[in-house]
DNA sequence: AGCTAAAGTTCTATTTTGAAACTTTTAATC
DNA sequence: GATTAAAAGTTTCAAAATAGAACTTTAGCT
């Protein structure tokens, strides 16, 4: 099976994650809590390549989670909708297990 | 950046998915809270290749996720750890946002 | 001994992702 | 007013991950 047409699954989980349910997808929502907004934003703090990202972005518009806005002159950038401030509890699950269960061992030395 | 050595990020959420951030292993942590154990069913519940269920099984054995048990002699299943368990409000809240903002359209004949 | 079922492996083709250079538009500078 | 810089994308090609299907191995059943 494809992962997409996850979309039509009976389960809710899996229509979630037929979004959401990709390498990158569920860091740059998470960069939009932090307050990012802008294409250079979300390109610093994750790293990806800008090929990635520009489709990530046009999905999640077209997914109606985040919205494009045009905050100057022919420049855009992406703003958490209802939608997608409601994904806020799975990244504050997120954000539990990871803390409680992977644990960030620091290099010695 | 690769996906791979989030595992060190200073984030929580990143640490996170770099376990269950792909586009198959929070479906099998799901199939897993549904009962099922076994290769068979993950593969005939979830449609995807036998190839990749056994990369995934074996890496959420590694990561202390599953446990590989014998369920008969020569034969493996995988049950949820404790640290998997501990999961299950990712789920919940996954399931919780499908339900509501992913709503099963029903296809109009 | 031969058959079936279950858990994997292996192989090749297709799709997705990564890296880096290129394009376009707007605003800022000389 | 031309020149430069900054931001948001695109494009191109290489590398890696995934899909699909056939093959292997082991154990139990007849």
């Amino acid at each position: 099976m494809k992962w997409s047409n996850l979309e039509n699954e009976i389960c809710p989980i899996a229509r979630s994650l037929s979004v959401m349910g990709d390498r990158w997808t569920l860091l740059i929502i998470r960069d939009c809590f932090l307050g990012r907004s802008r294409f250079q934003q979300f390109q610093n703090s994750l790293g990806l390549t800008r090929h990635i990202l520009a489709d990530r972005l046009k999905r999640l518009v077209e997914e109606d989670i985040l919205i494009r806005h045009e905050y100057t002159r022919g420049r855009y950038d992406y703003r958490l909708s209802e939608t997608g401030k409601a994904l806020e509890p799975i990244l504050r699950e997120l954000f539990k297990w990871g803390k409680q269960h992977r644990p960030l061992r620091r290099k010695v030395a």
